[in-house]
DNA sequence: GCTCTCAATCTATCAGTGATCACCTATCAT
DNA sequence: ATGATAGGTGATCACTGATAGATTGAGAGC
């Protein structure tokens, strides 16, 4: 648990973006090594070299600060699953690759998955966090729905690609969120599960040629 | 935020089951009232018209007794679940049934839901509190599969019938806990949503025809 | 160079949290 | 009646997020 405080002196006058930047890349860092619910507003003050009050000068309280931190992890999301979106193969093998970067985030970052889907909100709903997290996540989502929506036959209404792709998404995070916080549940074998899950899914809204 | 302190006398010699029953009770109910986060070990103390120090009696820590509601709400959910499972219908029927009140506790019960699944162990993992949770995650889990069981071809393997049941699973809980983590976010509608999700779960799973 | 301004940052402090301690006190078997 | 003990307490600890008000120092204007 050792914190570098380096005390280095304080910013120029308009620089104060820079201590900003500085204070969202600490709180990132102590989060994913220690879990959200374990890194407090001092912590975070300590390591970045300041002193705790200073940090509501940047973010109006904790919940918009790690918000903030949540809202960057979406968007570290979003660029591991673009790179999937563009390799080479039919549009259902890309939907694969695309669920499978996602998962493997979430499983290799737990915590940054964490901060950035299983944030809650303490229910008076701060606009201004919420829809900070809100904004990454619709981004990342567009991203996803696009995969989707080249999965899905052509003639395919704009409404039941969106629903098609939320519930796509619902099944992955629930995989992820579910591996992630119940690591003590008897699960089947982690890689044949998370295969076959996906399969599941591409499967599941594949053409149904009922007969 | 008015909160009953009865004040009653202190319980009988044998009887201090008793008071741990009243603690989980009105703990459930400030929690469904107000949220986890936002329920102190004072508050539930007040309510139940004890001290706050007398929890330390009955519970551990704090973590311990809400994992104990959490375990409770999980069992609420495993009796709706099994009455779905015993309609009368075609396996694939039942299987629907079931998750379609799967899906309707958490949306009724979020707070509840929310303590069952969406508890963060601190990581620090006291096997007590966990492994409560976890038990009755597991009974409820063996009723799910049951049913996932009676649904699939009757060659499938033990392992296999795990597997799916869990996979399936999974993408419920992702649709619930999304929908009630990210209340804001611009969902598709709700009941389409979710008739076609459990739709495609059940598709998904299905005999994988291709021919 | 000097001074003035104000952003950047500090110290001190608040109320509230989970948790622990040493200590009462009512009940019950004897 | 009495002693053991389950049941319960007030005081207090270290820590949390948050606020108020004072202070510092970089840069603009002269």
């Amino acid at each position: 648990m050792q914190v570098t405080s380096h005390d280095l002196p304080r910013k120029a006058k308009g620089h104060g973006g820079e201590r900003r930047e500085e204070i969202l890349a600490h709180a990132q860092r102590l989060i994913i090594e220690a879990g959200v619910h374990n890194v407090s507003t001092r912590q975070i003050a300590h390591a970045v070299g300041i002193s705790q009050p200073t940090l509501y000068a940047y973010f109006p309280n904790r919940h918009t600060l790690i918000g903030e931190v949540g809202a960057r992890a979406f968007l570290a999301l979003a660029e591991k699953m673009r790179v999937a979106a563009s390799i080479p193969g039919s549009s259902e093998d890309r939907l694969r690759a695309v669920a499978h970067n996602y998962v493997t985030f979430g499983l290799e970052q737990p915590d940054a998955y964490r901060v950035a889907f299983m944030i809650e909100t303490g229910g008076h709903e701060e606009k201004s966090s919420e829809d900070m997290v809100l904004t990454a996540g619709l981004k990342t989502f567009a991203l996803y729905r696009q995969c989707v929506c080249a999965f899905l036959p052509p003639e395919t209404t704009e409404d039941a690609v969106t629903m098609v792709a939320q519930s796509m998404w619902a099944s992955l995070h629930g995989l992820v969120s579910l591996l992630i916080a119940r690591q003590r549940f008897p699960w089947a074998d982690q890689r044949l599960l998370i295969d076959s899950h996906i399969e599941a899914i591409a499967h599941g809204y594949s053409a149904r040629t009922r007969p």
